[in-house]
DNA sequence: CGGCTGGTTGAGGCATCTCAAACGCAGTGG
DNA sequence: CCACTGCGTTTGAGATGCCTCAACCAGCCG
């Protein structure tokens, strides 16, 4: 959260190198599995027989209510796992789709179970991962319910940086691989409003489109987006229960 | 989801009590521990030392931001597990705190990994529950971002009843024990929102106060609710994705 | 009694949504 | 090559749903 950019050490990436080495070892039946733009890894519906390890690229999740609305839920990248919404009914509950050329493994789930039974290590890991999945849903959540609309997508377009940032890619530079409907889906908001947000956002200097391509875009000073949340919330407390 | 209480057999509760059968036996390290109406069983911050499993009682669970905006993010009951979020960091991201008198068994974390690897069936129960958290989370996201006020309420109430059903209780008649602030919080809207969409449900025939305390109510019809949730979708689609 | 907490309701304001128009761009087909 | 179309984006103007502020009520407790 606090410091952004000074963050050395990718914490995770160590154990899932570590650990990866263990799948590969312990699971033949895993295979790679290459993906373009717009590939739908799994849809909705979809019997689940494989969990998916990120190796390379961005993936988008939505999730299906039983009326038809659909959401996007998240945004995953390297070292992310997909499918654990999907383990209790052995069903998918949304779709998983490549934002960008990426490469997944898939694992078969009863084979990572045996590897589990196995192996403490990998076991842990799974676990961990897994609650990190809800602990981001829980700021996702929070973020959505308490956030007005323009720090809500400078919010966004924090944590987009924060996870390229952890992942010691440069997280200066984003491209948006989404439409504006599609953030202000994921967001709660019309796109009109997440439209209007960006271009509030770069007037303040907060954000800059250097490409003139809409969808390419700066993050000079990503603590100052941090700032512009944190401030906001100050001016008008939201739904959240005590700033204490 | 839709056939609300015809539900007839309670599918989660038999394999728990097959579970905690084999947890009674292979731990001896879980202990049972009784709580109060506002009890916290573990606040943010906290060393994760355990895992709770309900055996009786509701639990509410909240979620804190590094900024200190505190945020419900959950209600939970008999069968639920309580802690997941906190797995990855061994330390507490929100407060868990008791609703009402109730019983948790408080399961020590690494002795329930070293039951995982013992015992498969255990295994994938804890997956499981992980797995139906996310998915709940993201449910809870959907609702929340796409429904209006009064329909936001009403799902929140049909969720809350949908709950109760499954695990065997009567699901017409709610004791809401939380203030309207608590609610508001959740679902993000403000108190007065929320009194005045109970309100306007209750003008609508939806829901009842028959003992004139409001916080006691009754749903006379929960597939009502469930269509009024519905319905109230289709006059604006909000900021949903696609109404297939 | 008097203060406190929680709930309801009204009035007004504002943030966000909706509707609408215009633009750039890419693809397509004459 | 140039319409022509469709999609994504921006921006404006007006409508509105929800929030804020405020008053009031009821129950509870010291």
């Amino acid at each position: 959260m606090s410091t952004l950019h000074t963050l050395p050490a990718h914490r995770t990436t160590d154990r899932l190198a570590d650990l990866l080495e263990r799948l590969q070892r312990q699971l033949p039946g895993m295979t790679r599995q290459l993906l373009h733009e717009d590939d739908m890894l799994y849809r909705s519906g979809a019997r689940l027989q494989n969990l998916y390890f990120i190796r390379s690229g961005m993936f988008k999740t939505t999730t299906l209510s039983a009326d038809g609305r659909e959401q996007l839920v998240g945004l995953h990248f390297r070292g992310d796992w997909l499918g654990f919404d999907g383990l209790a009914s052995r069903q998918f509950r949304g779709d998983a789709i490549a934002m960008d050329i990426g490469e997944v493994w898939a694992v078969p789930y009863p084979a990572l179970l045996e590897v589990c039974m196995a192996d403490r290590e990998v076991m842990t890991v799974v676990h961990e991962e897994m609650s990190r999945q809800i602990s981001r849903d829980h700021d996702s959540m929070l973020a959505r319910c308490s956030l007005p609309a323009d720090a809500r997508v400078a919010n966004f377009l924090h944590d987009w940086a924060a996870s390229l940032d952890q992942r010691g890619l440069r997280s200066d530079r984003i491209k948006l691989r989404l439409t504006r409907a599609e953030i202000g889906n994921f967001l709660g908001m019309a796109l009109e409003s997440v439209s209007r947000a960006l271009s509030r956002l770069a007037k303040e200097g907060l954000i800059s489109f250097p490409e003139h391509d809409r969808r390419e875009l700066h993050l000079p000073d990503v603590t100052a987006l941090a700032r512009f949340v944190h401030d906001s919330i100050e001016r008008g407390a939201g739904a959240s229960l005590k700033v204490a």
